[in-house]
DNA sequence: GCCAACGTTGGC
DNA sequence: GCCAACGTTGGC
């Protein structure tokens, strides 16, 4: 299983909104980035990513799952722009904010650290873990 | 609100 | 195919 980092400013599409949509997920439209929308392309049913409130938070504040294979985007005008489904699973019980990631030598080798602006990125299995350390995560055995 | 970093566009 | 100009993102 591999691991991604979704980006989403809370204005516009907050953690909160996703969990809202249950099971079902949503669409997660809008990228129109290909080194964003290559990442979606390799992402199986079940990938688990962590959701990133940028600008307003800047914390990691939640996990998500893979729930539909990469698809055509439903608000893009061109046939290159491409989405997956992604659904909330858990809400961090501590959100861990961009300037812990920084100050944690484990992390400093993070895209979204080393390139703040890509907005679907992958995340490794190490730095996986250790967020989900930090922030207390406990992903129900079905998800686990 | 500013600006650095990055991606994209378009003229040549 | 190069690169200057421009637009956007996102941290500060």
């Amino acid at each position: 299983m591999a691991y991604w980092l979704f980006k989403s400013e809370p204005d516009v599409f907050s953690f909160a909104q996703l969990m809202a949509k249950g099971a079902k997920g949503e669409e997660w439209t809008g990228i129109r980035n290909y080194q964003a929308r290559n990442n979606m392309r390799m992402m199986k049913i079940g990938d688990k990513g962590f959701f990133y409130h940028s600008n307003i938070g800047k914390a990691v504040v939640g996990v998500v799952e893979v729930c539909k294979l990469i698809h055509p985007d439903s608000t893009a005008d061109k046939p290159a722009w491409e989405c997956v489904d992604i659904r909330g699973l858990v809400v961090m019980p501590r959100e861990i904010t961009l300037e812990e990631i920084k100050a944690d030598a484990r992390l400093s080798e993070m895209i979204l650290v080393k390139n703040s602006r890509l907005s679907v990125q992958p995340v490794l299995p190490e730095e996986w873990k250790i967020i989900c350390e930090l922030g207390g995560v406990k992903l129900p055995p079905k998800f686990a």
